[in-house]
DNA sequence: GTCTATACCAAGATAGAC
DNA sequence: GTCTATCTTGGTATAGAC
């Protein structure tokens, strides 16, 4: 039966469900949402959603595993090449930007769930504790990157740890004024690039 | 009556309630917090919330109100300073950092109205547009020192609304990961005075 | 001015027809 | 597999005693 299918984009049925939830969850935040948003942007009714889905935090959880993992994918090939540190740092932070942008829907929905502390609370959810552990090993390419520069000569000293905090916290914000909706064309590149310049700037060992 | 004082910060009994309204909103977000939570943490009951207050929502604009207007009356002075633009907004990022750790929940709170799109809706409430004018005079603020910056040469080119993005999202951001019970001696300083070297190190005009 | 008791409603979840 | 109808709960807001 279909309540037992894995987690996060699995199922025919559940995809649509998937996507109508991040659009809805996005316009409204959490909390707001309700299950018959979720079923009026898919044109049906709750009965649907309640066929594919267990509850209202189970829909939310996949729309933030599928967003996270989505995100890991595209980001930790390019924190492993063996090139120099910066450049690394700036591929990373140019494709992270540019995932907050084009995927905005998914990417805003797992902002908010970096957001919300009252998580942990409820039933035991095992998702919950893998993007825990997504989120965590994602800070920690980061730091890595930030170390590994330092190693190199090219980063300046700081914690790594903390340096990733304005970082992320800079490309995660994208998500809260970005309207994808005002698409011009070559405007995500633009954005993407400023932002690179901007990170590795503000990490690079300054020459003064 | 009381209900006919001004908004924000004024009328004794109001002020003690804005705090622990302030404290249970940074806990557990907007919706999820009850009336009952923020009389439990005044250790009272419901009448005495609705003695002073009509409603939820009230509440929550009079809290992002307070926090707003105090942020801005420590930078305001920053900004107007007429010494060199990195200089102000190096300032300017560290006091808004310190900020975002001393004032940790009133800031928390009025962070994340900013990213509520939808408190447009429900009844007028005019301190929505004192909010959002107050928000955008913040953002100018930063726009107007780094425009500042590029007549002076020291700041690189590019558009200066653009700019104040990253800088904003890295420093609100801290509102999402400080936790003010950790509290270390020096880490408030520690911490605003590797913000101003990012910031400053991403904007500044590179010599290389 | 603060309390208790309660009206009222919105929304999550379920039952069962089709 | 999708619907409509309904149960149930929790939370905002109010009434009115003290």
């Amino acid at each position: 039966m279909t309540r037992e299918l894995s987690r996060s984009g699995a199922g025919p049925g559940r995809q649509d469900i998937l996507e109508a939830a991040a659009v809805a969850f996005t316009r409204n935040g959490y909390d707001a949402t309700t299950i018959d948003d979720i079923a009026d942007e898919l044109r049906a009714t709750k009965g649907r959603v309640y066929h594919y889905y267990r509850s209202k935090a189970d829909i939310f959880l996949d729309v933030v595993h599928t967003g996270m993992r989505d995100l890991l994918a595209e980001i930790r090939p390019l924190a492993e090449g063996d090139d120099d540190a910066v450049g690394r740092l700036a591929r990373m932070v140019r494709t992270h930007a540019a995932m907050m942008m084009t995927r905005h829907a998914f990417q805003r929905v797992a902002v908010q769930a970096v957001e919300m502390r009252r998580l942990g609370q409820g039933p035991r959810y095992e998702s919950l504790h893998e993007i825990v552990a997504m989120r965590d090993e994602y800070e920690q390419l980061f730091a890595d990157v930030v170390a590994q520069g330092q190693r190199e000569g090219s980063v300046r000293g700081t914690d790594p740890r903390l340096a990733t905090k304005p970082v992320l916290g800079a490309l995660n914000w994208i998500t809260v004024w970005y309207d994808p909706d005002r698409a011009d064309d070559g405007r995500v590149d633009r954005i993407a690039d400023e932002y690179a310049e901007f990170v590795v700037g503000g990490l690079r060992k300054g020459d003064r």
